[in-house]
DNA sequence: AATGAATGAGAATTCATTCAT
DNA sequence: GATGAATGAATTCTCATTCAT
């Protein structure tokens, strides 16, 4: 539709951080094209100069959010080496990347659905690359000797999950502690976990048992044993 | 509206079951009364007879959602006695739950902020209502020895956003993995922790000297000790 | 959209009665769904229980016009019986029928083409049937002796052209005749043509030669010897 | 707006020659002036100083099409003297610059109506001009004896509506005959009429007897006995 | 109590036209 | 003279909500 990229890119630019603000609070449906184009300061019939329909905007909000992720992230553990450190550092990081964007964070939660497939899996191939900063900082731990050897998986989800939930649960959190506490304490539940060493010791005890019985019951017990849709 | 308690709650129930599959396939703003009173079997007049409106519809599939929340799982840990087994149970059954009631999980991720704030309020409460199973299971775990003394809301929100993640990453998990993997994998790493004992080793030093530059830098370092906004 | 198919009828009615005015005096895309709505005395939202978009109301508008056509010839001729009456009267009548109509008949050529395909075949095929009336009539006289073995196809065009003269050239007419005028003048002219005995004789003559001569050149000539696309 | 009159000249026929195609087969409403001046290979700026409003771009297409026919037919019939002969190829060329123009020839159908008045007016005064080469084929033809002393306006649009036919009706006859077969047979009709000689005499006398009616009940019976309006 | 036809405000999108460069 | 970005009025269509039956 336009030729000019730089014009593009500062016309899109406009149009998504208006657009972001009002989805923020508004949420993609109560927020109208006419809002957009007047807080980005152009006109309705400008937008769809820059994007097909309204659902591009989302798009483009969303992909706002998670290439920030992708920029900031690694900008905050360069030049750290140390395995275990740039663990803690990416953490940190992804914690904070996430307080600076909250309320687009709790967006893309709210509406990465209202996408059409393709542009979702968009999306959502972009929240996996961003993850693997994770996954590598878990896996030189572990090849360092500091981590145990958990499933890569269900760690950094774990791990995004518990970054997502200073956004996600901020209503709950934002009056009770503050982004550095929630660090904190996070960091220090995922790196040592609950329990105590006697908790450690029943634990251990009642899982082997458990795990013990499964494999009487059902002669195996292997990973990836499980319906695939 | 209508007089007769017993007649709403059937109409309500109707409408509701309705909804929810809608809502949760389609979202909120893309399902309408009219799809709704035809899949409830009843006209589009009707709906208007036991809801006020189209938020309200949505205001009783979330709470329905966190009441099945808050009747499933104590139904789950009922018996159990012993703390560490109930905590397990606890996380297990919070875990299950969400995969009975997927769909519905992810619509309030995505649709809680669409009602009012007095109404989005009232389902905040049931949430925290809900979390108060987790949180004294944890209690009686530290009480007994077994947990550590760590921050309560951020070991329960924690093990929240663990259970929501299944619901909330399906699109990555289901080709992965099952559920009961999922909620092995999950205890064990909130109850253990990542690291290794070389790890723990030096995570502790590196925090500890980390707390004193702080101690040292501020003077003091306690809990609330941040802006509330 | 609306069950009831009396109900359905009434509005269909009201809606194409306005809609064909307005189509007529202003064209199908000058014409707005609100207009339409205002002169049937209904709002623009109801149109949409009763069609599923705007060029629907066109078709039923066009529709309504071959549909005339279709039942007030076959009335004009009822009882009718020798063949050449009948088919003078069916080409009056043709033409009577298109002053009834004229602003709809004009309104069909400026539209059909507007109709997405299959709607616009619907338009065609309803056209082709109401021509069997002048064909069949022809066949009758060409059986009786009284019409010359012409081409059909050609013959019936060139009456229903005839007739729809009347209506695209009413801008030229109008002034200058009255339909009984034009329908006479039409019938003596598409009976007995323009040539007099001396210019028969010629033209008998030029075209012998030329069809001999054409025999000549290419050895055969035969109806249909033409491309197909 | 732009003074080289030459400059004008080719600009616009660049721009109609654009517009033509894609009117014709889209229609003028359908059709923006963005895609003119795309397939122009001008900028749509552009066209605006050429042209005061979109309804001037059909008016230059329209003009262009009734233009042809008045620069094509007599092209085709230079040189013939021969009154019948002149008939005959102006009847014939008629058809050909139709065949030629067959897209053109619709769109005029479809689009005059959408011009203003007096831009429709100068259209129409262009159609006369051009029938004129017909009426005056006919007078001469009249004059030799070889036509008879019918009614010229009727007898000339006949013509023209025969030969119209063919575009407008192609979507029937192009799967069934060729343009000479068409002119042929449209020629025959034309000149001889559909009646036998057996139907010759019936045609008069029920004619006759009908006339003679009216006479009586009327008292008169003269051209030009109708309402104007 | 229930129905479903009717309403009409509102939203996305298009496109003729303008105008600064 | 030419460009093409920008404008904003206008249009189609949807759907929550109402209300007569």
């Amino acid at each position: 539709m336009i030729d000019d990229p730089v014009l593009v890119e500062k016309r899109r630019a406009q149009i998504v951080a208006a657009a972001t603000t009002l989805f923020a609070s508004q949420g993609f449906y109560r927020t109208t094209i006419k809002e957009i184009a007047k807080k980005a300061g152009v006109s309705p019939g400008l937008v769809y100069q820059y994007v097909r329909e309204k659902e591009d905007v989302l798009l483009l909000v969303l992909l706002g959010v998670v290439d920030a992720y992708a920029r900031e992230i690694p900008r905050a553990i360069a030049g750290i080496n140390d395995p275990l450190e740039r663990l803690t550092a990416t953490i940190s990081a992804y914690c904070q990347v996430v307080e600076r964007h909250r309320a687009a964070t709790v967006l893309a939660y709210r509406s990465t659905k209202s996408l059409a497939p393709e542009k979702r899996a968009i999306i959502q191939r972009r929240e996996i690359e961003t993850n693997q900063l994770i996954s590598s900082a878990l896996s030189a731990c572990i090849k360092a000797g500091y981590v145990r050897k958990i499933d890569l998986d269900v760690a950094t989800y774990q791990i995004v999950m518990a970054a997502h939930g200073w956004a996600l649960k901020s209503w709950y959190f934002k009056t009770r502690m503050s982004v550095d506490e929630y660090v904190d304490a996070t960091i220090d539940l995922i790196f040592s976990g609950l329990l105590t060493t006697s908790g450690q010791a029943r634990y251990r005890g009642a899982r082997s048992g458990r795990a013990a019985q499964l494999v009487n019951a059902t002669g195996m017990r292997e990973r990836n044993q499980h319906r695939r849709r």
